[in-house]
DNA sequence: AATGAATGAGGGTTCATTCAT
DNA sequence: TATGAATGAACCCTCATTCAT
């Protein structure tokens, strides 16, 4: 632990210090008109280190997205082990994809615009991690139809992307906006909708 | 009328013949992937010929977009003077988005992939256009919390996105869906989670 | 003479309306930076109408100086046949040549500068119309030589070219310079220094 | 230094193989219709590898005359601070000017025609190095009239400008002429001619 | 004769990637 | 591991010229 913060420069660092360059290069300029050199510059590195531990520049965006989803996931596995209703784990997730990306403007720029540069990419993605984060949201919706609390007359698989939409519509909205709002107190109303509906009973 | 449609290329036509082989190459290739030569080719025109009709290749992108918001704002607001129930106009907005693009894979393709390649378009795009979409969507619901069909406990705002977020979703995961399935029977569902939530009352 | 002023679009004046176009734009932008629709802009015709009176691009610019050429040639020709002595012939012709680029400084910058782009156009000119003009100073020399007004210890055709470039730097230093100072008042210099000489005696 | 010879190719001399390259090229096909590929070729690197030593292709052509007129200028400043008659110096700088360009043909193509391409290149040479130049020149004329070696009652300034279009024109003249004769042997005419001028005294 | 829409060849420049050091 | 000089493929756009009207 000493040790690590005594020298920045190790090689398990220089992976770290590269995929934040990135983040940071991709969400000022955009993935296609950043260069690799830019990144390298950003990170303190030669440009040919970069490819040391990444296969190219493509690899690198998708290392970001890797890396970062399997944060959260992982995070949020462990805290949906611990929370019993549905309705609360739901609650937790679109509180915590809020949260996160509203604290890192950055990294909300290059999830909701620069991840999404083409076919190719969101193909990638939408296998794998995004698959893992979706079933997440689609179990807790499961399981409160089981247990009777949601409604069982709505297609699971559909809801799960209208919540994902909405909340994801949410960060597109926040980082395009050229107010500087909190995203995290949006949370409550994607909650209310959600759940509720917008027509009035 | 009828020389009209024999002839596919006189001049009038030419910007439409260019425009449609866009969408036809975006969507096949991606954006940044295609060349100008390649639309070219594809709307049986030269590559100089695409500089009569476009500023260069990015008002290729900006003007597909353009044009067809343009037609869809036109319908859904003549056919919105038509409707006087908010619920009305909602679930005619929704069914109508899902069932445009559903019908138009190549559109959809370029409309939820292609533009959003940087924040230069997507913020270009959040002002006017999407703005007006957005507004649509928004009086609908003000509509509907002034005469307490809504719910008036939360954020019209707020709610358009929620709303517009979940549509957008479902044409993204349709168009990266392997599986060809209708994307308009989406709709009622969206309607239905809208309007109602997931809760069981 | 009437009729020719009564219709300035007669197909005549459109020769001479693109050539002075040509003039000017080429003055203002330099031959290669200036496009065959700029010319015809200025000249008040379509892009293809320039093709009916040259062969192209390159041919407007050479008829720039031929044209030009043989006004001058034909002008001093004539003149010389009037005057007797040889140093008058020679300031004749000095002050001729830079008063007359002097009136016209659009003229003078494509003489000293567009009219030089290339080997191509150089040895073209040196042959022809440019023969013709260092004849007509060369026999004024010889005239000299033989009538004992001139020394015949130097070699006349190095004479001629000496007198020439002295004079065409007087020229080419007046357009570069932002100075605007009168071009033809540096004629008697000129004179006094190719017939006397800087040595003082 | 036996070694410097052995490896053209280390990089310190990749900037100097490109520019002698460049000057071949030019001095072939005129600056315009030469394409940074033919330059790269003759220099034996690659296309980007010329853009590492010069900002673009017209940095290549003022690189030319700025490096050639610096060794000149430098050359000759140092010699006329060994000389103190005027009349030597000038003597010595028509030789020196004409034996230089007289030994490099294809540089002479260069200084005289491709250099001239534009006012804009031009006037961006007449400022600085040709300036230099032309104080060279105008300092031995002045000097030489303080002394009473030259006449006092010519304009030095106008002087300067006929001498040194007096042999600029021999250089053009030489390389458009077909003929290959001596340049340099040219030089005794214009010193002559301009301490002397041309009438019989 | 005059038009101007259409053509399509052509090239300067960028930049991801490599590799000798 | 790290460097950064060198590579060379790739492409947007311009514009001289043509030709159907």
């Amino acid at each position: 632990m000493a040790t690590r913060s005594l020298n920045s420069n190790r090689p398990a660092d220089k992976y770290s210090s590269i995929l934040n360059a990135a983040i940071k290069v991709f969400a000022r300029n955009g993935f296609f008109n950043s260069k690799v050199a830019d990144v390298a510059r950003e990170a303190g590195v030669a440009d040919g280190t970069v490819y040391l531990y990444f296969k190219n520049k493509d690899d690198i965006l998708t290392s970001i997205f890797d890396e970062k989803m399997d944060l959260v996931i992982n995070r949020l596995s462990e805290d949906f082990s611990k929370i019993d209703d549905p309705r609360d784990k739901l609650r937790h997730l679109i509180r915590s994809h809020l949260t996160w990306l509203g604290r890192d403007r950055n990294l909300a720029i290059v999830f909701q615009v620069e991840l999404r540069q083409s076919t190719k990419f969101m193909e990638q993605f939408s296998t794998t991690k995004v698959a893992e984060y979706f079933g997440l949201i689609r179990q807790a919706i499961e399981d409160g139809q089981r247990r009777g609390i949601f409604r069982k007359s709505f297609n699971s698989k559909l809801a799960t992307k209208i919540l994902f939409g909405a909340i994801d519509e949410m960060v597109t909205n926040w980082i395009l906006s050229p107010k500087r709002y909190d995203l995290a107190s949006t949370a409550e109303t994607v909650i209310d909708l959600f759940f509720n509906g917008v027509v009035e009973k």
